[in-house]
DNA sequence: CTGAGCTGATTAACCGTTTAATCACTACTA
DNA sequence: TAGTAGTGATTAAACGGTTAATCAGCTCAG
């Protein structure tokens, strides 16, 4: 006894056939001149004890660690999940790692998060920044998603086209009379599927559009929106930007008696875990986050790709910016999904009165 | 001009100050015999060129690359940010990275997900494993984060006490006859929990069980679940095991006009990040992710450490089961978290006269 | 004055892989 | 027959750090 098991190298396949480390490596990349059977033979024996490259070996050797950094301003976000899952899909196809960031909310946190990535040799980062931040050069390939609006964004849910598209399918539901719902005015994604709502709306609608931190800010958090109000006043569509906004409208207006989707339609965004399962089930617009997840990593891999065989020069040798391949922002169309928590505008007869 | 900027190395530093690679990398790691002085000058040269160790090159050398895998059965799980983020937390304070692997809820897939981390070199692997499937040996440390009655398992958090805490404080309420709720009786960590509830309950307390699961098999996804039904018949306390089960509960009332928590208590687990701005907010039970993921990288660390200095033995280098130091299985503490969804039972004579 | 003992630094091997350069050999071509 | 090409393999030098072994110089006891 008494014998480790370290796994297996080059040098123990190359020992084990009596060839040198080199002629098994090219063998195995298929780079060099290996006569066919030699590589067969190689191939074969290398399965046989189990070989695994050894990722850190390669690493040190080419200078790329095959792996991605995924910072994110807060992991506790409710679409970190999807997210992250996409992306390493999206990463494992390409045979990379997702190594993760998280800087907890706190903005100076997200250097420290980038940093950190950085030192383990990621090869790229992915980043969903914080509201407002903006990332400064970091001496490596960088992919952004937040919002089309965002200045340096690489991909993004098309958020504005999400609103129209939402707003239109109110509209064939007859719906005339809107409540447009929204968190903060200080986030572009939420100003681009207000944006996006707003424009598809024809002058004749009568729409509000209501503010919950402003609310709260005077009436104290976990007040009543007063939405059931609005009914009463002839709103019909409750077209709120989260999953989140939604639901709170939906007990809101069910406390008070008012039937969901027979008396008012409620709408949400992202498509969150538990939309599906709520009574009535939420009508959302969902982000393609697979492809999302899809560009961001392949613009990323794009870049990757160029810095490495062309690799950026400075005059003095000091920092100088990063100028990506300046992919063009792409934009991903946002889906539809109708459930229970929407229906079509109650009889015209009704408003008709009422106007 | 053309020169392109590589990061500074150990023996940069050498060169500037004429010394040798070692010498630098003693003085900067404290380990070799290095003059004060010396220790001090090459520090400040080291931050003056900016100079960031390759973790690349020391993963290679000392055969330990710096990062975590953690294997989820699946990333879209609702509970999985905060475990991320605090597993994420926990590692970086040990100076740890954490790489993340995805299995898609699919069982084939966990065992890819764990060989990718693995060639990726992870040092230790932290496993949420799915429903029922058990960790083989994978050679190397492990630490699995599932239910205390979960065999192998290494930390998670108590869910019986759990169960016991949330039954404990709706009996203080003054509530008797409960509606416990559960999804499937497949789950150990809800057997779990609803074994704390009913451990907890008197035997005067009328109890009755309801697994939605089965509802719903016979009745249709999304259907009713009976539960204003339950308050007419006088039960006071619905006890479900899952914020998602709650907030279905709590919609289901709320449609029935039943009032919350006047007419009747809701309570959830896991205090969800949509739990607090429901309406009613929900009452509910919260796992120490701080702590669990605390205790599950220290004790992975300390495989790792152990496995290190003290390398396992085969008789004939074959594959062999890895025995972990056996720390036995920590459960963590739950939180009982009060909100507006629960409060006193209805005035006893109500049910006085019901019973 | 010699050798033991300490200090502060250097040398060189090593981790596992890639890859440019080289070499031995065969097979053509002139 | 010598020169040229092509083929299939090897050699050796990296990559960036760690670390055991070595060494030079100094002090001090015997």
């Amino acid at each position: 006894m008494s014998i480790l098991r370290p796994r297996p190298n080059l040098s123990d396949i190359a020992a084990s056939l009596g060839v040198s480390v080199a002629t098994v490596s090219n063998a195995l990349s298929g780079k060099g001149r290996v006569s066919a059977d030699l590589i067969e033979k190689i191939r074969k024996t290398a399965s046989e004890v189990g070989y695994i490259p050894s990722m850190t070996g390669k690493a040190l050797r080419t200078g790329r660690s095959g792996v991605l950094g995924l910072v994110l301003a807060n992991i506790a976000h409710p679409l970190f999940p999807q997210l992250a899952q996409a992306i390493e899909y999206a990463a494992a196809k390409s045979g990379y790692g997702v190594l993760i960031g998280d800087s907890r909310g706190d903005i100076a946190a997200q250097t420290d998060a980038v940093n950190r990535l950085l030192e383990r040799g990621a090869d790229g980062l992915i980043i969903v920044p914080r509201r407002g931040t903006r990332i400064g050069d970091i001496g490596r390939p960088v992919a952004v998603i937040d919002s089309p609006s965002t200045p340096g964004n690489t991909v993004a849910a098309d958020h504005w086209n999400g609103g129209q598209q939402i707003a239109q399918y109110l509209l064939t539901q007859g719906h005339r009379r809107f409540a447009v719902i929204g968190g903060s005015p200080n986030s572009n994604v939420q100003n681009d599927r207000i944006g996006g709502i707003r424009s598809s709306l024809p002058r004749s609608a009568v729409t509000d559009t209501l503010w919950i931190d402003e609310i709260e800010h005077d009436a104290g958090q976990g007040c009543d929106l007063g939405v059931a109000d609005l009914v009463r006043r002839g709103f019909t569509a409750f077209c709120t930007v989260s999953d989140l906004h939604a639901l709170r409208v939906l007990m809101e207006l069910q406390r008070a008696g008012i039937r969901v989707p027979e008396d008012a339609s409620v709408t949400g965004f992202d498509d969150m875990m538990w939309s599906s399962v709520v009574t009535p089930s939420l009508t959302t617009m969902r982000m393609d986050m697979p492809k999302i997840a899809e560009i961001a990593v392949e613009s990323l891999l794009r870049d990757i790709e160029a810095s490495a065989s062309n690799p950026r020069e400075t005059e003095n040798g000091s920092l100088f910016a990063h100028s990506p391949a300046k992919a063009q922002t792409s934009s991903v169309p946002m889906h539809l999904i109708v459930r229970q928590s929407s229906g079509p505008a109650p009889s015209a007869d009704i408003h008709a009165r009422k106007e």
